[in-house]
DNA sequence: AACATAGCACTGGTCCAACCAGTTGACCAG
DNA sequence: CTGGTCAACTGGTTGGACCAGTGCTATGTT
C-alpha cells in the first residue's frame, strides 16, 4: 500500500436512488411539468431497465419530497414544486441547476442570516448555563486567522459555533433548518464556497468570540447586532459576485 | 343526497405508509434510541406482518427523512434524529408527541416570525410590480373582521398573504421553507389553533392592508416594523399559555 | 498462546412473476 | 339521457429466489 496515496472509496449508488435522483432532475428542471402524468411504473421499470420495485422505491422517496401526488388506480402526477416541495428539495436543487447557484446561494445565505440572527437573540434571552458554555468552547475553538488554515476547518468551526448557539435557543424547527440548510451546503462543496470567497468572511474569531460574550452577557441587544452584522458579510459578497 | 351532509374521503393509507409511520413515531419518540440498531428488515415483515418489500418502501421514507443510516451488509441504524433530521419532520414531530405541542407550536411560529419579516423586507426591496400587485390583492382579500366568518377562511387569507409576500421576496428557500411550516401545522390542525386563541390574533385586516402599502411604497423601514410586530402577536399569545 | 484467514451467517439490494385493488372510459341496455 | 357492466389501464401487495456486502467465528498455522 502506497503511503499517502489518495483513497476514496468508490460510491455504488443504489439503484433506487439513482432512479430517484434522475426523476427528482426531471422535475425540478421543468422537464417534467406539473400537472404531467408520469409513465407506469411498469413503463419506467422497462425504460431503466431496473426491477419495477425499484421504481417504487424511488417513487417513495420522490413522492416524500413533495414533488408528485400517487394515488391508486390513477397514473402518479407531477406536482409543482414551488407550491408543494418541502426544504429539503434545497440540495437537489443545488444538484440540478433548476435555480442559479448564485441565487439559491444567496437564498440560502439570506436564510441562515435570518434565522441564525434570531437564534442568536433567543439564546442571549434564555440559554441555561451549559447551554452558554457551549457556545463559549465554540467561539474559542473557532481557528486563529492565518494563511494555511484550511477552508475545512473554518467552516467545521463556524458550523459548530452557530449550532451551538440555535441549541441554545432552545427552537427545535432553527436546528432541523439547519440542518437542510447545512446538507444543501454540503453538496454545493466547500470548494465552490472558496472560489466565490465566502470562506474569508467566515473567518473572524475575534468577533465570534464577542458575539459569545455577549450572549453570555445576556445582552439581547448587542448580541442581535453583531450576529446581524457578522451574518450578512457572506451576502455582501455574494450580491458584488452577482 | 342530502344537502349539505359531511362528506369525507375514507382514508386507505398504504400499508407502507403505516409501517413508515410506525417506525418514524419510535424513532422520534426515543423508543428507538440513536445508535441502535433497527431490526433486520425480514424481522420488521414479521412483525408487522407485511411483505418485506412494503418494509423496504418504508424505510426508504424514513432515511430520507434523515431518521436512520442504511448500509448493505450492515444493521440498519437509528441517527439521532436533532443532529441529522431535516425541517420535514416536523410534521412528524407534531403527530407524535416526541415534543411538547406548546413549545413545537412556539418554535415553528418564531421560524415563522424570522422568515416572513425578512421576506417582507426583501419584498418590499425588490419585488417587481407583478409580485406587488399580488400582494395587494392578497390583502384586499382579507376577512372582514366578524364573528360569522369562519377559521379556515383566516387562516387561507393568512396564508395566502404571506405566500405572496415570500414570493415577492423572489427566496426559494423561504418558499421552501413556509411549505414545511404549513404542512407541519395542517396536522397540528385549526381547531387546536382556535382553542389556543391563536386566529383571533390573525385576523387583523387593515393591519394586512397597511404592511401591503408599505411594501408598494418600497417602505423598507415600515416594512419591517409592522411586519414583524404582525408576526409577534401569535407568540404573545402562545407565551401567556405557557 | 497469538495471529492470520477462510468460511459461514447475517445484513441489505435486486429481480421475477403473479395477483389484488382501485380508476377510467367505452359500450350497451333501459 | 341514465345507469350498469366490462375491459384495460393504474398503483398496491405478495411470495420466493438469488446477489452482494459485512462481521463474527471457528480453524489452522506459526
Amino acid at each position: 500500500m502506497i503511503i499517502g496515496m489518495e483513497i476514496q472509496p468508490i460510491e455504488r449508488a443504489a439503484v433506487s436512488d439513482e432512479v430517484l435522483g434522475q426523476l427528482v432532475a426531471e422535475i425540478l428542471s421543468g422537464r417534467l411539468a406539473p400537472g404531467e402524468p408520469l409513465p407506469a411504473e411498469r413503463e419506467l421499470a422497462l425504460r431503466f431497465g431496473v426491477n419495477r420495485h425499484a421504481i417504487r422505491e424511488a417513487l417513495k422517496g420522490v413522492r416524500q419530497a413533495g414533488l408528485v401526488r400517487i394515488s391508486q388506480g390513477d397514473k402518479t402526477r407531477v406536482l409543482d414544486w414551488r407550491e408543494n416541495a418541502g426544504l429539503d428539495v434545497l440540495t437537489a436543487l443545488a444538484t440540478t441547476g433548476a435555480v442559479p447557484s448564485v441565487e439559491l446561494m444567496r437564498d440560502v445565505f439570506e436564510m441562515r442570516r435570518s434565522i441564525a440572527a434570531d437564534a442568536a437573540r433567543l439564546c442571549a434571552q434564555r440559554a441555561d448555563d451549559a447551554q452558554i458554555a457551549a457556545v463559549l468552547d465554540a467561539a474559542a475553538s473557532y481557528p486563529e486567522r492565518a494563511d494555511d488554515t484550511s477552508p475545512e476547518a473554518i467552516v467545521v468551526a463556524d458550523v459548530a459555533f452557530w449550532i451551538a448557539v440555535i441549541n441554545g435557543s432552545g427552537n427545535i424547527a432553527y436546528r432541523l433548518a439547519m440542518n437542510t440548510m447545512l446538507s444543501g451546503l454540503e453538496t454545493i462543496g466547500i470548494p465552490a464556497m472558496q472560489t466565490l470567497g465566502l470562506l474569508d468572511e467566515y473567518a473572524d474569531r475575534d468577533s465570534h468570540i464577542r458575539l459569545a460574550r455577549h450572549i453570555a452577557d445576556h445582552d439581547v441587544e448587542a448580541t442581535t447586532r453583531l450576529a446581524t452584522t457578522l451574518l450578512s458579510r457572506v451576502l455582501d459578497v455574494i450580491a458584488t459576485t452577482k
